[in-house]
DNA sequence: TGCAGTGCGGCATGAGTATGCATTATATGT
DNA sequence: ACATATAATGCATACTCATGCCGCACTGCA
């Protein structure tokens, strides 16, 4: 029954929106006083698909909507990523901007703080565009090359 | 030694910022490899301490820092969202990149405005970094060195 | 009507996490 | 410096959750 499914984990959404639940055996009780009568490794699933997770409050561990309905961008590496999405690149002082096809500044710019390069203080993405800061201009240098010959598709 | 103990959180943080760790036991395996020895026990702790939830993604259970206060922590004053939200501080010339844990960037970055320091041009917010545009680089010396000593959590 | 395909969900159990208790380290008062 | 109060941590274990396997119900099709 698809249908019963889809309600009991619209009512899972109800009871976690309106009261604090601890684990998933006092869910189970609550649905249990609503009709719904599962079993502990359903509620485990039902959670997984709606994303809830159990935080840590001040008042202990509770359950919770996962906000942001999930992240997004693949976590792929840069390497697989930036032939994709590459533009242009060019760069001055100690910094670099690197340009995206459209919409694709978030994702390289996720892939490169990743790789956590110590040439690398940080990265700010818009949509398409990405600037980094870099540590000093032969590091500018270093990472840019690099990128460079990443970009080039294969 | 209690300095410790706030220095391996903040390895945490910046663990969980970076990459993406699943399970405790895998969180104590990379701790390890930067030289914290600590037990499942500990780590536990120190979760529950720093607010981070194991949430349901696409590839499997992840950790992720809860978000803070959010509209709460909106107009809080620096000092107070800081020590919440601060990963890491680097600088160079008259920039100063600040990682924030995700999602952190646009709320200290509103608080850094509103503090309208002279020292600092502007800033740019992305989801986790912040680039602060300094008048000089004794004013970037001057404004890093306040942020990281706010950032130390108490 | 019979059969393969698909999805749901229980059961059993292993994976993973939280925590009481005891110990050791650190801070505080005299 | 010594004694006492507090915090931090390990250990062992109870608690909680995730998942492989299997059966059942339903669907589409020949």
């Amino acid at each position: 029954m698809t249908v019963s499914k889809r309600e009991r984990q619209h009512a899972i959404l109800e009871l976690i929106a309106s009261r604090e639940v601890a684990s998933q055996e006092e869910l189970r009780q609550l649905l249990l006083k609503r009709g719904w009568e599962v079993t502990q490794s359903t509620l485990s699933r039902d959670l997984r698909d709606l994303r809830i997770a159990r935080v840590p409050t001040d008042r202990g561990l509770r359950y919770v909507v996962a906000e942001g309905g999930g992240e997004e961008a693949a976590r792929a590496p840069l390497s697989a990523i930036l032939p994709q999405l590459f533009v242009r690149l060019d760069g001055v002082s100690h910094l670099i901007v690197l340009k995206t096809v459209s919409g694709g500044a978030q994702t390289v710019a996720h892939a490169l703080d990743r790789e956590a390069s110590s040439d690398i203080l940080g990265t700010i993405a818009g949509d398409d565009t990405i600037l980094m800061i870099c540590r000093s201009e032969q590091a500018r240098e270093r990472v840019a090359k690099r990128l460079s010959s990443l970009g080039r598709r294969p």
